[in-house]
This record gives structure tokens, sequence and C-alpha cells, in this order.
DNA sequence: GATGAATGAGGATTCATTCAT
DNA sequence: GATGAATGAATCCTCATTCAT
């Protein structure tokens, strides 16, 4: 019930942040396009920075769960990297609103919440290195830098969404995942 | 001498907007580090925004600049991506407050400034595109979607660059040029 | 039964305010320290001012009670004083959370329960000048201005409670009957 | 020329804080008294409660430089009390709101601040014990418990003013020094 | 051209009170 | 009678911008 509240006040952050940035929307925004009163908000999160904070915290963890699951199913990895972006990528696809805020909102910058978007962030990118590395591991892969390697595919997806939902020119992130792919093919053995 | 003070509020309000983002950094910051009053700022600039705006325009400006006097060179594509990488990437390693802004404060979102940095940014990107399609009819590179190679091009350096800098970890963008260019290696005839 | 809660809650809100001052304390303060919910509160007091007015309202009605027994003993004026003092002092030393409400949130001043607060307050204070006034017509006591007397009387007694209980200096509630009575012994005829 | 400014502010403060107590009282009230502009008053106080503070170091101060001069005159005791009473009185006769402010608003409680006012009223409580232990030395009063005498002392003061100007019967402040002083006659030897 | 005090609109947050369960 | 989530008015404080000196 309070996780239904939270989720309900995070779609509706999730909608006025895209449309307006973080620093221009107003709790009120939020309460608005929430349909409750800006106290309400309170009971549930602490603070504005705890709201974005949140977002990033749930979405990220979904998709850690998604690569969890995916870790299961032993694939290889160059399956692994497709099915993980083709998933990321369509979902974002579908929310385009949410996909901005994930690429534009994490460097809000202030006290502890922001450090926390940091860490989210990071942990996809050290899973992502950690994938790599069992690629390399299992001679899949090249003995490349996988640090540096996980570091430049988040930035390329993140270049990519960043571009394509700002433009908007949302049908780029359907060829994306084939794309970048291409692009790293290099690496597999 | 006009140029010069707002070269040197320029500099000034890079390393604070570095520190703190642009939203929590105050005018007056910037006019401490710049050891000047607020007002006199705003004989040079006419608001917050336009002096963020005018860190994009200088900096966006200089790098096309570099990749028009490059291009008469009429260096083979690879060369030409590599000596822009470099350059770019060793002046980002010795001015990283200027690097965390461009990185990181391209999207604060307000009225007609913020649509202008889009534009600075995007030129790059359509100067980067240019770069390739020139590749494609030379046949040095494949026929490949050069738009969005451009856009992934792009945000794999902002990915790596924001990495590096804001961990940090300085020392990824010595190593960064030549793994990107080994990463899009496969485009090249 | 009803009297119970309203005294459950009373104690619990001389605990809190005691600690933090009128202003500063949340009625949720309040019900937790009761360990009842914040609705409940309201069962029983129409708001947060009436709260307080209450505790005024019912210590100064035991004090009055006190007083009104005493007289019936019909004692020496001094004799009655050095009782009454012995007994408030000897309360507030057990009881340092009471006594610092009563001194120090007398002026809280907002709307209709301000005016009550201070009319407990001076009903005491009419109370004492009552007392002088029989001293006086019994001939125990000079024909000073009784009233000035009542507000000085009451004046220093509260002046020591408020520095006794908030440096704290406790012990100093001790001796305070005696220097008292002492320091008034001119008046005795 | 900044003094200046501060004092206006705390003239317009103790007015309003007068009448409608410290936590009634809004940061604009003040500023509409003063005829100026929130914002300025903070260019002048860092908050609120700095206001609330000043005010007290403001006037205790006054009153322990009075003290300090009269000490120099090398009076009787009994005579230093006497100007001192006289002065005090008559001062807050001629400025109740002052009179107001000073014996209602020392409890506010919260953080700092208010600690601090606490000092201040402390401070003259030390002074005049002080006071008092020059007669006892001098053999010009009798050997009493001085701290509890000053305590004493200064908290018939503060009841007769909050009396006084609370009812108010501001025309008892007059009698106010003569009665005190008859009223601890017995100290002096 | 430089200054920095004055301005006041704007927004995050708090908390007494209500009322459906 | 008890509960506690929802409410939204209220207020402190910030800070971009102006303008008289």
């Amino acid at each position: 019930m309070a996780q239904n509240n939270r989720n309900k006040i995070k779609k509706a952050a999730v909608e006025v942040i895209s449309k307006k940035g973080f620093f221009n929307t107003r709790m009120q925004d939020i309460a608005d396009e929430a349909n409750l009163a800006v106290g309400t908000i309170y009971n549930y999160f602490s603070s504005k920075d705890e709201v974005l904070s949140y977002i990033f915290k749930n979405e990220m963890q979904r998709r850690m769960e998604y690569m969890s699951e995916l870790k299961k199913e032993n694939l290889k990895i160059k399956e692994f990297l497709n099915k993980f972006l083709t998933r990321h990528f369509s979902l974002l696809a579908k929310n385009p609103h949410l996909g901005r805020v994930l690429v534009r909102e994490k460097d809000f910058s202030r006290g502890e919440e922001s450090g926390k978007i940091k860490e989210h962030m990071n942990s996809m990118i050290d899973m992502l290195e950690m994938i790599f590395d069992i690629g390399v591991k299992r001679e899949e892969i090249k003995a490349i830098n996988t640090h540096l390697m996980a570091v430049y595919f988040f930035g390329s997806m993140q270049g990519i969404i960043e571009y394509a939902l700002t433009e908007p020119e949302i049908e780029l992130l359907e060829s994306a995942p084939d794309f970048i792919l291409a692009r790293i093919n290099d690496i597999f053995i």
C-alpha cells in the first residue's frame, strides 16, 4: 500500500521532471500530477531529492535484477548483451519520460542523495564489467581492458538514449542494439 | 578587453559550477571566484543562464574550429578522428573542471539558453556525421548509418569523460582515444 | 475515564514541552509520548493550545485549592505562606518538567487560550493579594501596597524556579522558601 | 551604517514581537514595520532567531555597561541598586514594547541562539551577584547567600515588569524600585 | 565601467487538524 | 472511542537581478 503510493508519486515525478527538468520542477507540480496534496508526498519521501534518488534506485534495481536472471541462463556473452540492450532500449522507447530522466538528471548534485544516484549508476557499470570479465575468462572475449570497456559500453548506450529522446528521434532506439553490438563485434573471439 | 573579462568570468564560472553544479552555484560564488562584484558580471552577461550557455558556445566553437582546420589537412578519416580525440581528451585531462561542466550541465533546461546549449552539442554531432559521410564517400568507411554512428561516437566519448572525471579516474582519459578507435576499427574498409 | 485520558495526555505534553518548548513541540510528539495516535488527542482536547491551557488551568486550580484549604486552617499569614511555598517548591523539585512548563510557556500568545493562561496565573496573584489583605486587616502585616506585594512575591517565586530548573540548580528550590520568607520578614508586624 | 540598519531592524522587531509574540511574528511583519524588504533583513541577520538574540544581546550589554560605570563611582551598594533599578524601570516604562519582549521571549528555545539568550540573562544575574559579594566584603550587607540573592532580586524585577507591562499597569513600574529596595532592606547592615 | 545593498518572487518543508475506517 | 493518512495553508529563507552611487 505504502509501496503503491511511492510508485504513484514516482510515476508522476518522472512525468513532470522529464518535461521541466528536476530543478525546475516544484513539489507542487509532482503533487498535481499525482492528484495528491504536497504534504502527502512527504508522507512517503523525506525530500524532493529523495524522490529523484528513488527513481534511479528503483529503475537500476530492476535492470540489475534482469541481468541477474539473465546470468542464471548461462548465455553466451554476446547473447546476454543483446537481450539486455534490446530490453533496455525497448522499455525506454515505451517510456521516454523515464529515459529522459535517467539520462539527464543523474547529476543534480547536492548532498547525500546525489552520491546515491552515482552509486546506482556505477553499480550498473560494475555489473557490465563483471559480465565482460566472465567473457574473458570463458575465452569468448579478447583480453581487453574490461573496466574501460564497461564504461565505454555504458556511455554509448546513454549517449544514444539521450540523443534519441531529446531530439527526439525515438526510432533510433530500435536500431541501437544491433548497431552497438556490431560496433563491439571485434572484441569477441 | 571586454572579451578578456568575459573569459575571466567564464573561467571562474567553470571552476565553481564544476564543484557545486549549475543550479547550486550562485552568481555571488562566481563573482567571488572571479574577484569581481556581482553587478559586474551583468555588464558582460545578461543572465546566469547566458554564462553557462557561453561556456558551451565558446568551447564547442574551439573544437569546431580545430576540426575545420584538420579538415583542410585532408587526412585519412581514421587519422582525423585520432587527432581530434587525442586533443579533446588531453585538454580535458588538463582542465577537468571544464570537462565536468561540459558533460554534466548540458541539461539544465530552461527557456532559450537551454535550447542553445543543445544546439552547440548537436553541431558537434553534425560535424562528426559529416566526417563519417566523407569517409563513406571516399570509401574509407563502410556504408553504415553515419547519423547513428556520430551519435554513438559522441556518446561513448561523453560517457568515458563523465566517468573519468566524476569518479575520478583521470588516467582513463589517456587510454581512451586508442580504445575508442580500436572499438570502431570495424567500420573502416 | 475521560478525565484519565486527559491527564495521560497532559502528563505527556508536560514532558515533551518541557524539553522542546511549546512551539517546537508537535502534536505527534505528544501523541508518541502518550502512546496514543494524534487523532486521539483531539477526542480530548480541541486544539494544541487547549492542551497547554489545560496544564495551567489544572495546576493552578490545585494550588488554589490547597490555598483554600489552608485558609480554613486559619493560620498566621507567615505560617500560611511558609506552608504554601514549601509545598509548591517541593512539588516542582519532584516534577521539574512541570515547573519548566509553568514558568516558561505562559506567554505563547495566540488568540483565546493565551488569555486564559494569563487569567490562571493572575488568579494566583489575586489569591496572594487577598492573603496579604487579610494579614493587613488582622494587623499581622504592615500597611503596604498589597497588590504590588503580591506581584513581587509571585515574581520572586517564578524567578527562582525558572533559574533553578533551567540552569539547572535544583537544590536552590530547597533553600528558596526560607530565603523568600526571610526577605519579606520586614512586612510582618 | 550597517549598525544603523541592524538597529532599525531591531526596533521594528521589538515593536511587532511585543504585540504578537516571537513565534507568531513573521519575517514579513518585521520587514513591513521596518519599511524594508524581507531579503534586506537577511543582509543584516542570518536568521529570525538571530534577530531576537540580538535584541537581548544589545539590551543586556547596555545594562551591563551602565552597571560597570556605576561601579566606578564607588557608591554604597544600596545606592547602586537604587540607581540601577530606577534607570532600568524608567527605561522600560518609556519603551514598554522592549520590556515585554525582554521578559516574555527569553525562552523561545531552539538551537544555538536560544542558549545565547540565556547567557545574556545570566550575565546580568552574575553581575548582580558580584555586587552583592562586594557588599558583603565591605560589610554593607549581611552574610547571606549572594547567589540566591541575585537570582531572587532579578526574579522579582522580572516579575513586576512582566505583570506591569502585560496587564498593563505601567504605573507599577514607578513605585517598583522603592518597593523592591524596601523589601530587601533587611540584608543591609 | 565597477560596485554591492536592496529587492521580492519563489519554493521546500512543516504540522495542526480532519475524517473515513 | 481510536486511528493515522491526507490535507494545504503558512513561513523561512534564497538568490537572480537591478540600480543608485
